[in-house]
DNA sequence: ACCGCCGGGTGCC
DNA sequence: ACCGCCGGGTGCC
């Protein structure tokens, strides 16, 4: 490692550097493992494995195998071991070529992978051909240091140097015993397949399967399908792809691997419909409808409880939570999250049961924990009815003395010949595990649990569970006993976090479903490592975007289903990714087939015997031009020509990027003024001074450490003015290290915005010499400023006499007018970036009493919860309009009460648009939605919605992201468009 | 005999 | 390992 990062350092300084630091930011025990572009083949070597005599490791003609060092062998530390997929040890390399491999192994110049070719029988020793892998620029040591030790690698090229990577090489030394001659992909071919990857999967899914009773919701033909296919995949005992029996052993055809263990089927898979197909509903039907041997699972219907108990306890244990959360965790309280979805619903009975943590802990704990529990917890009631006591104690009972197979198949009997009916206590299957564990964003909790009570029938009893909050149950067994354990992500890893286990990592789980599972991405993360150590019989991934960047994301995926041997790294990136990378069509596919194996994915166009999946009403979308009023334009006019100068003067210097924060800025108050001239700087005056508003704008320094006549706390309050309009800019901004989005946001003194973790750990290992990634300025920890957050200012409180309207107002207001008069119970989505300006249009929509709400990313979750409830909400008085901050919210988020939406401005990026409008025009959508966006005549919007126009093409182009110089670069062609320049 | 040759012991790193 | 290598025993034929 450390060595690592001394070589790095040397050749590209930004480029390594920020390649180094990004290594550092991630958890950098596992980083070693994977550095992605090391494409480029070297040569092949044929050494000998030696010492086969000594370890038990068997290999098959034609397996890859893997080379692992053992610095530390006593005999020669150079020794390197050869092992089969089980690692178990087959070898080691012979002494004179290990020495340097080891040297080669050790300074990351190139990896090493082997297959042997023949000789497997052997007793004492066996061929291996080796192939090194890297990066050109590690070619000619990799291969000087083999020549030193006397080994010559072979090129295999036929001629020309881009010949190593040819196909013929690869097939040659990845699979010798394939005879396989493909013709590389042109990245376009490869570009067209990836994005194919995940059509056209639909063959042989159409095939539909009714809901368990137990779910009220009927079911669209598509998820009828999608739960038929669901539980295909549950119940089956197929092999994984790729594997095929052959003498009593089982080889896969790709890696030629032979283990006397059958692999295990992948018992789950990717439902990456579309959002807004029902996913979510879907599970849940999966739940309830594919307990153990594929029967639905059993439940209790609440009128065969005890009539006193029973409907008293399910009612008080709801209100127990209500308190629990609110008063001791005080992060989430139930109208937070079980959200009650309207009145009609809450006139019934909930039919949601979480059990209280004290439900087990009665049981199981020990007295004194109980006492104290009983005491905060539930001060009213007598803990609970006997009822759920007693099933308690029937679990306990079971857990402890081992469940009879025969008793569990009566309770079956039982429940078949009633339909759902009573049943006494809840059966665990011979082999233990019951629940279902849901892991989510924080941003879709309430969602689920809001469709769990949606979806159920209501005489139906299923425990679910909330992982969440400080005093969340962490009992194994209590766990183990329920249906459904819903958490999110970050619970998930902060219990696991260092410990390596965790109360969620001992359940044996019947089920995990990752929902959005696409936000586990990058494999070093700690959630990544929670998610992937948890023990499960079946295992789910929902998202709609299965790929987020490349095929890389893939990984994570595929290694959480446990598709063998995918899911270790080696042999995902032999197999699969680097072929595909380089263009081999026969890994991609193979990728397909894998893919195909295990996903189901419809988008909403979708066609399904000629229709559409989902019947989405229609969606039209018209843009409404404003003109300006002659003062605005004035004003307009003089602020553009002295941004123009100044970011003139930049490109003229050539500081663009090194003023980057400076011309955002300039960019930001641009299009804020088209929305309403008092987003700039007003009230807050040194706004307007630090952003050189008006003619003060040619005062702007070059760049902010230059700013020599301010005091340490002018300069202080000026960065955060800065980090402020470059995070509500809504460009999206990415963190120069990390490369992904920013999060826990700090500025430099030099004006450049990082994440807090990841430039502290810049500064950590640069020691006192630290310096800007983006810059080169110096740079200190204690100089970094950090983003306050979004102050919730109120502007409609301030201003209130000096309120003034603007066109763009107007344009809304007139529109809003009218549509309420056409038809009252309309409901609108009104959009804007600008938190502030939501804040403007508060006064006029009050004047003219309109009832409105609103979500914006300053919200708490309770608010949030409560906004959206309201708004959702169809009764008389509720509010018909929410003024949306595009951001604010999850893709989970429902807001299909609105049938209107009004983009007030246009977005750097058109997905966030797109996205917006999607949370309203989902399935729920009765009406046709309409949506109007507002672009101001001859501005920088319709500049913004050209340069939108040419994103979409670039995207529907592009295979794989640009690295972080090309955006920049990029970036910087925009502003030229967008300032005219 | 400071060599060659023979044959037994031995065998990954 | 039906090899190579090592090192001890041995020494005209």
């Amino acid at each position: 490692m450390e060595f690592r990062r001394l070589s790095f350092l040397g050749a590209d300084q930004t480029e390594t550097l920020s390649r180094a630091m990004r290594r550092s930011a991630e958890d950098s025990a596992a980083a070693a493992e994977d550095e992605p572009e090391d494409n480029v083949l070297f040569g092949t070597i044929r050494g000998r494995v030696v010492g086969l005599r000594h370890y038990t490791g068997g290999v098959n003609q034609g397996e890859m195998v893997s080379l692992v060092r053992e610095p530390h062998n006593p005999y020669d530390k150079n020794a390197v071991m050869v092992a089969n997929v089980h690692r178990s040890q087959i070898g080691h390399i012979r002494r004179q070529l290990a020495a340097p491999m080891a040297y080669i192994m050790d300074n990351n110049l190139a990896k090493v992978e082997g297959v042997v070719p023949f000789g497997v029988k052997n007793a004492f020793n066996m061929p291996v051909n080796l192939s090194f892998w890297g990066k050109e620029e590690n070619k000619t040591a990799v291969s000087n240091e083999l020549k030193r030790h006397g080994f010559q690698l072979d090129l295999e090229s036929k001629g020309g140097s881009q010949g190593v990577t040819s196909n013929r090489t690869l097939h040659q030394w990845l699979a010798p015993t394939k005879k396989v001659m493909a013709v590389p992909l042109t990245p376009e071919q490869l570009k067209n397949a990836f994005d194919k990857l995940f059509d056209d999967l639909m063959e042989d899914k159409t095939r539909e399967m009714e809901a368990g009773k137990a779910v009220c919701t009927p079911l669209l033909p598509h998820q009828k399908q999608a739960l038929a296919w669901m539980v295909t995949r549950e119940n089956n005992s197929d092999l994984p792809p790729f594997w095929v029996e052959k003498n009593g052993l089982y080889l896969n055809v790709l890696t030629n691997f032979a283990v006397p263990e059958r692999p295990d089927s992948v018992r789950g898979g990717i439902l990456a419909d579309d959002m807004g197909l029902g996913k979510t509903l879907t599970t849940i039907a999966l739940i309830l409808t594919n307990f153990h041997n594929g029967k639905p699972m059993p439940l209790e219907k609440m009128e065969s409880t005890p009539p006193v108990p029973g409907s008293a306890g399910t009612k008080r244990k709801n209100s127990d939570l209500k308190e629990n959360n609110g008063k001791r965790s005080g992060e989430l309280t139930l109208e937070e999250v079980a959200t009650p979805s309207c009145s009609k619903r809450q006139q019934e009975d909930p039919v949601l049961i979480i059990i209280d943590s004290d439900d087990a802990e009665e049981v199981v704990a020990p007295k004194k924990k109980a006492k104290t529990k009983a005491k905060s917890n539930c001060p009213s009631s007598t803990k609970k009815g006997p009822f759920m006591l007693m099933e308690d104690m029937d679990f306990a009972s079971a857990l402890g003395g081992g469940v009879v197979e025969g008793s569990s198949h009566k309770k079956k009997s039982q429940k078949k010949s009633q339909g759902v009916s009573k049943m006494p206590s809840k059966p665990i299957d011979s082999n233990g595990a019951r629940a279902t564990l849901v892991i989510c964003p924080l941003s879709v909790l309430s969602n689920w649990l809001d469709q769990f009570e949606q979806h159920i029938r209501a005489d139906v009893e299923l425990s679910v569970y909330l992982y969440y909050g400080a005093e969340r149950n962490r009992q194994v067994k209590f766990l183990a006993q329920q249906d459904v354990v819903l958490t999110t992500y970050n619970v998930l890893s902060a219990d696991y976090g260092g410990k390596k286990c965790s109360p969620l990592h001992e359940v044996k789980w019947l089920r995990v479903v990752l929902d959005e599972g696409h936000v586990v991405r990058n494999p070093n993360a700690m959630q990544s490592k929670a998610v992937l150590s948890l023990t499960a019989e079946r295992r789910w991934i929902l998202s709609g975007t299965p790929i987020q960047n490349s095929l890389k994301d893939l990984w994570m995926l595929i290694s959480f289903l446990k598709l063998k041997p995918f899911d270790v790294k080696e042999w995902w990136n032999r197999v699969i990714e680097r072929p595909v990378t380089l263009g081999d069509s026969k890994g991609l596919n193979d990728l397909q087939i894998l893919i195909k194996g295990i996903t189901l994915r419809r988008t909403k166009t979708s066609k399904m015997a000629g229709r559409t999946v989902v019947q989405l009403p229609e969606k039209r979308v018209f843009v409404q031009k404003v003109t300006m009023s002659e003062e605005e334009r004035l004003e307009y006019e003089t602020v553009k020509r002295e941004g123009r100068d100044a970011i003139g003067r930049y490109f003229d210097e050539g500081t663009v990027l090194t003023n980057y924060a400076d011309v955002l800025a300039i960019l930001v108050r641009l299009r804020q003024f088209c929305c309403h001239p008092h987003l700039l700087g007003a009230p807050a005056v040194h706004r307007v001074r630090q952003f050189g508003y008006g003619h003060q704008l040619s005062h702007l320094p070059p760049s902010l450490e230059n700013a020599d006549a301010s005091t340490p706390s002018e300069l202080r309050e000026r960065l955060i003015n800065k980090i402020t309009l470059v995070l509500s800019s809504g460009s999206d901004e990415e963190c120069a290290v990390c490369l992904d989005s920013l999060r826990q946001p700090v500025i430099t003194y030099c004006a450049h915005v990082y994440c807090k973790p990841c430039i502290c750990e810049v500064i950590r290992s640069e020691k006192d010499n630290a310096k800007c990634p983006l810059c080169r300025a110096q740079i200190r920890t204690q100089e970094l400023v950090e983003y306050p957050g979004e102050d919730a200012e109120s502007a409609s409180a301030d201003d209130k006499d000096a309120w003034k309207s603007s066109s763009k107002v107007e344009a809304l207001m007139s529109n809003l007018l009218r549509l309420r008069q056409e038809d009252p119970s309309i409901k609108s989505l009104v959009v804007s970036q600008f938190t502030k300006f939501l804040s403007l249009l508060e006064v006029p929509l009050r004047e003219q009493g309109f009832s409105f709400t609103r979500l914006d990313g300053s919200m708490s979750q309770r608010s949030r919860a409560k906004a959206i409830q309201a708004f959702q909400d169809s009764a008389q008085g509720c509010p018909t309009i929410m003024l949306l901050s595009l951001k604010a919210g999850g893709v989970g988020l429902n807001l299909t009460a609105a049938s209107r939406v009004f983009l007030m401005d246009p977005a750097w990026n058109p997905a966030a648009e797109d996205q917006c409008v999607d949370r309203c025009h989902r399935l729920g959508q009765k009406k046709d939605v309409v949506i109007t966006k507002f672009i101001v005549k001859d501005s920088v919007e319709e500049n913004m919605v050209k340069i939108q126009r040419r994103k979409k093409e670039l995207v529907e182009k592009a295979f794989g992201g640009k690295n972080a110089q090309d955006r920049k670069q990029s970036r910087i062609e925009e502003i030229r468009a967008l300032m005219e320049l």
